[in-house]
DNA sequence: GAGTGGTCTAGACCACTAG
DNA sequence: TAGTGGTCTAGACCACTCC
């Protein structure tokens, strides 16, 4: 592990047990650097990791502060989903499971082509799943996929997590997205399987997600339950 | 302006011509600082940059190379709204005029204060904003601000920009933004005032603004008519 | 003017990838 | 084994803040 990152670790820490107060200044770069027995440039390495986290943040001619909401940002970055930054707030994530309620292979549509950087003779997986919570029904997913990017999918994977293939078999890493919310009126599919009313509104998350290269491996559509969870966002602004 | 800046811009529009080819390596770090006349140091920071804008990847020990998304991302990046990250997505921005539906001073309820970091006794701004698109009602805003923030709001403010005050008059700058975002049913007032039928959803964003230092200020809850535009949210991986 | 963070250099060594 | 990116150093100068 880098040396900065380390430092990084430690002041952070300090930083949550209090030992550097709320709105105040951190000890200087120099002195720091003279604690931690390393280089200014190692410091300042280890401070823009904690800018960028939104615990600090930097004042030229004046020093580093501790962010009055550093406490709350800690919290939250616990909360954020390791894939998309972004989270479903349940309760337990441990108690979800899935439902296949569809699964084949065929060519994609334009959209899906144009979405997947595919042409029309690469075949796709269409994947639907319905999740549950607790055995109650929150959502339904609409999952393409690029066979030539995540081959040999199973049922027994999608019974699991896909995530966890990709990561773990696959050993392919994510490397963004691109989500659209917006709200909707429940169709058919909500009504029967997400046990909408017909004035139940759902959440619906349409997104492309990347791996490292760009490459893109998910276009999907995720219609939630509007009373179960919400979306959290967490933005950070370091400029 | 930073040379490293600089050196970031150049590449950066290198890549978007094309002469950088997507999924190719860039010239090594050696080379472009030879090209630059710099130091190696100072070409890694500028792709640090570029790296975090999600427009390229390094690997150590095999180079850096064009995202095969870079293109999209760098098109969704202009759209991004320069206070949190994420866009409304409008035909124009300039067509949007706004109405007053309620504006005084009072203390805040127990949420607000914890919200807003305030004790009970620190007097907040309460405003209800009607937001139009090109005359058309699309979302209902419901703002507390802390007056000690954020002086001396005026209705000629409210009928423009708050954030334009914000950054222009009282020289602050918004320092990150923790959003939830979640469906609803339609209230009384979305009904009066954004036209909602019974059965038309809302999609809700309840969120605390920050500034730089941490210091929060703004709590709100904007509701937006379901069918006039979604959320953009975009997530780089640079781990 | 003193003190702070921001940038930049030249050089070194290490870790990793690929042929 | 050669070539690449990642880390680190010591020292320097600049830009900015605050007194």
């Amino acid at each position: 592990m880098a040396k900065y990152s380390q430092i990084a670790d430690e002041i952070r820490k300090r930083i949550l047990a209090g030992r550097y107060a709320v709105d105040h200044a951190l000890p200087d770069q120099g002195k720091l650097a003279a604690e931690f027995e390393t280089s200014r440039i190692t410091i300042k390495k280890a401070i823009e990791l904690l800018v960028v986290e939104g615990l600090v943040y930097s004042r030229q001619g004046s020093g580093t502060y501790v962010r009055k909401n550093a406490l709350e940002m800690s919290k939250l970055d616990s909360k954020m989903d390791e894939y998309v930054g972004v989270t479903h707030q349940l309760a337990d994530r441990s108690t979800i499971t899935s439902q296949i309620l569809h699964f084949d292979v065929r060519f994609p549509t334009d959209i899906e082509a144009e979405k997947l950087m595919l042409t029309k003779t690469q075949p796709v997986y269409a994947i639907d799943r319905l999740r549950l919570l607790s055995g109650e029904p929150f959502l339904i997913e609409h999952t393409i996929m690029p066979v030539e990017v995540i081959p040999n999918i199973t049922k027994e994977i999608l019974l699991n997590s896909i995530y966890h293939y990709i990561k773990g078999e696959l050993g392919l890493k994510f490397g963004g997205a691109n989500q659209h919310i917006r709200a909707d009126k429940p169709n058919e599919l909500d009504q029967k399987y997400l046990k909408c009313a017909q004035d139940d509104p759902v959440l619906e998350i349409d997104q492309v997600v990347y791996l490292t290269d760009g490459v893109p491996f998910e276009y999907s559509q995720t219609r939630h339950r509007y009373d179960q969870g919400d979306i959290l966002v967490v933005t950070i602004n370091s400029v």
